[in-house]
DNA sequence: CCATAAGTACGATCGCTGTCAAACTACGAA
DNA sequence: TTCGTAGTTTGACAGCGATCGTACTTATGG
């Protein structure tokens, strides 16, 4: 199930998985950037400070958790936020969790 | 901070810390007694399937996160869901992570 | 005053998860 | 075809957190 070039069913959410994909701050800040982005980005262009192995770990917890999609152009991942599933399954949730008006000055 | 006897201070929530604090079943399903029950529960009213140890540990842990306040009735501790004071701070997380309309045994 | 009840504190265990390095695959360019 | 880039897979390891039993504290009731 949601093999690794697949989006994930839309739909079924599974609020376990999205708390435990969530409550790590690192893919939280992955969902910060893809939404800062408004579109689809490469993992390469996401900045966690981790190791290759640990970032795609983390974007398949995202993907798992129904979060993301992925898919791949070339030899490219893309990423985007599933935002509007997301929003629909759980209203309010991107908004508490992801930091948007973090101004940074 | 956070003493055994005080309600934490209201306004300061960690969001890393609410998230931890509802990652765990058991503790939503604390969270979830105290909503359906309207109003504060001794904690040995409160039915999780752990220890009398490792539920002082839970409702330690749903208090130092704010979201519930704590105070000592002669020998009982009764608890409280800080409602008004989440929702305002994360609008939405409690309806999303507390399975109301399941009619909990 | 003693016994019981309600929680707390303290270690100890154990499984899970985040982490990395190294080896591997797939695609595009030269 | 050969090389380099992008990401995955696979093990291994370390630390954290959920769990428990036991011992302790404190209040209520007889």
């Amino acid at each position: 199930m949601s093999d690794a070039r697949t989006a994930p069913e839309p739909g079924d959410f599974d609020l376990q998985k999205v708390l435990e994909a969530l409550v790590d701050p690192v893919r939280r800040s992955i969902l910060a950037q893809l939404d800062a982005a408004g579109e689809d980005l490469r993992c390469g262009l996401v900045d966690i400070p981790v190791s290759k192995s640990t970032a795609t770990h983390h974007f398949k917890v995202l993907r798992e958790a129904g979060l993301i999609r992925q898919y791949y152009v070339g030899t490219a991942r893309m990423s985007g936020l599933r935002r509007a599933e997301v929003e629909e399954a759980f209203p309010g949730l991107l908004d508490i969790v992801i930091p948007r008006h973090a101004t940074v000055p």
